[in-house]
DNA sequence: GGCAATCTGTCAAACGTTTGCCATACTGCG
DNA sequence: CGCAGTATGGCAAACGTTTGACAGATTGCC
């Protein structure tokens, strides 16, 4: 009897709302259209729709629902449900800097886990900026996003992570970690990274070497350099100079880093290991202007293996880090978080490699 | 009288404040939570934090509650906002593929003008996917994105945008344009782009010429294609070879390309034109794996004028998009539009320039 | 046939803001 | 002093979804 009712006030509805969604043309159908077409309260409807709550609704009941859902165009409105919920089923993926080619991989990484996933990624660029830092953690909290992936970390963002993390969205560290500070993170081993470089250099027979550093509040550049100086030490070879940069490490930096270099009216090193692709191309093209060759004059080792710096002349040299990998674990281990808040996924450290090209060369 | 009772409230629920965000220690405030503490109701609270209301509440209750949520670290929570207010202040930038470097710019620019003007971002990337763009859209209209602006237009997506657009919410598509579609755009002039491209070739004596093109689907080819091949025509040279990709025109695709043109056996041009700076890259890679020269052998030209390809050997002649701009202009109207929806801003085309490098050489 | 158990759908209260409307208190004026 | 007008704050109804509680109907069982 109330089936024979139910399938009447259907077929009634079903030609009424499909006049409905036409008629409005614009709006976008709620739950309330969909249930009104489909004769049946919306909270059904929600039910029908929800993957996790459908064993409440009758089969047929459901397909109908479903079909006329599909049939309206209907789409979940993710605002409201995240207001219910709690889960806006975004997450932000915080960078340094979009203009660093070696980070595309890594978001390509990232968005296409939390694609798998059912969540979106919302990507956000600090320009290596403390305080832009900030103000975009917080704008994120109040957007309510589930977790925030964060491959922007300075030293001394300890203190803001912490606090968003107590205040309940998840912080996941990819590619720049924060020594001491309890957090998930998935990053390179910065250390061996830089003790790779320097053992290339120092097979390769160079006794006086450089670094262009990246800056020293980063951890990932302050490792890199630990590991190479550390290295060299131990060889008994010398490092002539260390230059630092104070800001992203760009192509420009390295050209101003490597122009200085040029200018010391001192001993000249053989090599030179700079922290990121971008300061080394920038060192190349300093060599280049002023007449010097890469690599007879000088050697030059790079670190990201960066898209593209395996076709510009000479080749580089540099310490390849795992991009795309960074980023698909950095998600992997987010989803894992939201999973499983209670405990927390381990920390990983990927192994970077070697990758000889042309700009490095027996001295 | 009530003054009095207010103030207080005021001191009496300051101290419970204070001790309430402390006790709860991770969960964020509420307007309910600032109000209590600071003695009035909420939408009083609400008022006074929200600009375009705070006249509504006497000078000193507002202040007395500015400083009660600032010291609770009240933050507006943007989920509940946008389900009310029906603006999320959340715009989305839809890239087609975040590993092109000319895109950094552009995302650079939009994200500094609408941060200004109180918008947050959004990157989504389509890997140049029609499906998948689909998808991204569907997503974002159940975000409730206040607007979209779209940099992956490609010619088949006219009537997925035109439903986007109809549903409400606007959109803008800046870099690639799609031709009647009526929806304001903020491209830079591919045809005239293609036309100096040719010119320069031509003056520079090359009369036979080719191209690498970029799909077929996407206008901004098209036009770079029908500018170059008229104006080649025109001077009577001739076009030796259209050689088109499928795929997002990476590098790997320039390099491709190129194979394939130095493959035939038919007769060489002695000028390439790639439709875009990562091309170029791929072509000129290839011609130094077999050994040939550019400039001496081929000149290539690319498009873009992408960061760092004055760095590469031989720094790349190119046609020179106004990249940043073109992202500030596209921001700048989707601001305008969604402060006037009724009276849309006036698409522009921005012009491009001829960058001179060494990587063409006269015939 | 009566009763418990199960199945299915409806009701209504949230989630945190925003905002039109109302009530009160205060101001100025005759 | 009475009254209109204004300033200020509270009330409560939305926004669209989710979900615990409930109710009506059906089933199974003795």
């Amino acid at each position: 009897m109330i089936k024979q009712l139910k399938s009447e006030a259907m077929q009634a509805r079903g030609k009424a709302g499909e006049r409905d969604d036409l008629r409005q043309g614009r709006a976008i159908a709620t739950l309330e259209d969909v249930a009104r077409a489909a004769g049946v309260h919306y909270s059904t409807v929600s039910r029908a729709l929800d993957p996790n709550k459908v064993w409440r609704v009758n089969v047929v009941t459901r397909k109908h629902v479903q079909a006329v859902a599909q049939r309206m165009g209907y789409q979940r409105d993710m605002v409201a449900s995240g207001l219910k919920r709690g889960r806006t089923h975004t997450i932000a993926v915080v960078v340094a800097d979009l203009g660093n080619p070696f980070i595309a991989p890594v978001l390509r990484g990232i968005a296409n886990r939390l694609e798998q996933a059912g969540f979106m990624s919302m990507i956000s660029d600090t320009q290596d900026d403390s305080a832009r830092l900030e103000r975009i953690l917080n704008h994120l909290l109040s957007r309510r996003v589930d977790a925030i992936i964060l491959t922007a970390a300075h030293l001394g963002d300890g203190p803001v992570l912490r606090r968003i993390s107590r205040q309940g969205t998840p912080v996941v560290l990819a590619v720049r970690n924060v020594p001491g500070i309890r957090l998930p993170a998935c990053t390179d081993d910065d250390l061996l990274g830089g003790t790779l470089a320097a053992r290339h250099l120092l097979a390769l027979g160079h006794r006086r070497v450089a670094q262009l550093r990246g800056p020293a509040d980063v951890y990932s550049f302050v490792e890199r350099g630990a590991g190479f100086s550390k290295t060299v030490a131990a060889a008994g070879a010398v490092e002539v100079e260390v230059l630092s940069t104070g800001l992203t490490p760009t192509l420009d930096e390295g050209e101003r880093l490597m122009r200085l270099l040029l200018d010391r009216k001192r001993v000249m090193p053989t090599a030179v290991f700079a922290h990121n692709d971008l300061m080394a191309l920038g060192a190349l093209a300093v060599m280049r202007e002023r007449g010097l060759n890469c690599p007879k004059d000088f050697s030059v080792i790079g670190y990201n293996d960066s898209p593209q710096v395996d076709r510009v002349m000479p080749p580089l040299t540099t310490i390849r880090q795992p991009g795309e990998e960074l980023g698909r674990t950095a998600a992997e281990m987010t989803v894992a978080l939201l999973t499983s808040p209670d405990r927390p996924p381990a920390s990983r450290s990927l192994a970077p490699t070697l990758v000889v090209r042309e700009s490095t060369a027996p001295r």
